[in-house]
DNA sequence: AAGGCAGTATAGCACAGGCTATATTCCGCG
DNA sequence: CGCGGAATATAGCCTGTGCTATACTGCCTT
């Protein structure tokens, strides 16, 4: 019997909501960047995720793997990656997401190039509220 | 042979850079709770903290095994849980940096409630140069 | 003082996400 | 056409972070 439902979440809660967060977060990273692939190169080949990614081959593939049981991507073997129409929704949201939050470390005075950075990592914990909140910020700066 | 030591870290750095954080950031977050829990009650037990980090009492007690080989934290069996100099120190570098994007979430017009959601997962990608960046942000704001 | 319960530790499992080494497949070129 | 190298997949390992079930301690209470 959840005895808080409607309440203010505890300590116990945020650290539980955290830890979801992580556990898409890769999967958002990998939606991204097959998105941007497809868009740049017209198709999104495994070597190329590894790449970019920064990790080994089998790695791409085995997450590659995980985009499929989740319904975010489709792969023929030994063929390229192709996203899923959740997929490419989901690469679409996080692309924009990523560029807002990009825009509101700039706007509160954080260098490029640590914007670029830090808002990899950062981008992942940012819930609708809090985008929609940078984003009213980020208007009315530039009013 | 590095190709970019100095020069703007590329898209798979920016990815490892990342991953690393997410390793460190549950570490951090327990040292933290020790803190607040050795502050609050004198002493931090394994109990306490499992329940306060919403995960079952051995997934508690073999991250405090970890915390200890990272020289973070000491205990003795059946006993409470205490920091090391750098685990305390690592636990107010923390607690700050936790204050502060709040602070900041809260600046730029995010509830109070989302703040600390967000927070939670958001602050352990927050770099030196990032905080520096929203403490000024926020003295101006004040000024 | 002894027994029992609460608290802690250990054992062992699952899964995610890394890795290397190796097998398999595809495709372009001779 | 078939062969060889590049791309992909598979196998198998490690570590981290969860979990449940169970064993062990310590301490309070009777």
């Amino acid at each position: 019997m959840p005895d808080r439902t409607a309440s203010a979440p505890n300590e116990a809660d945020r650290f539980a909501r955290a830890r979801e967060k992580q556990a898409v977060a890769l999967l958002e990273d990998y939606v991204e960047l097959i998105g941007d692939l497809i868009a740049e190169a017209g198709e999104a080949r495994v070597a190329d995720i590894a790449h970019r990614m920064g990790v080994a081959q089998p790695t791409a593939t085995k997450t590659v793997g995980r985009l499929k049981r989740e319904g975010l991507a489709t792969a023929r073997p030994y063929r390229g990656v192709f996203l899923t129409e959740a997929g490419a929704a989901l690469a679409n949201r996080v692309r924009a997401r990523h560029r807002t939050v990009v825009a509101l470390l700039k706007a509160v005075g954080v260098p490029e190039a640590t914007a670029e950075l830090d808002a990899e990592g950062i981008e992942h914990h940012v819930s609708e509220k809090t985008l929609a909140a940078f984003e009213a910020f980020l208007k009315d700066r530039q009013a």
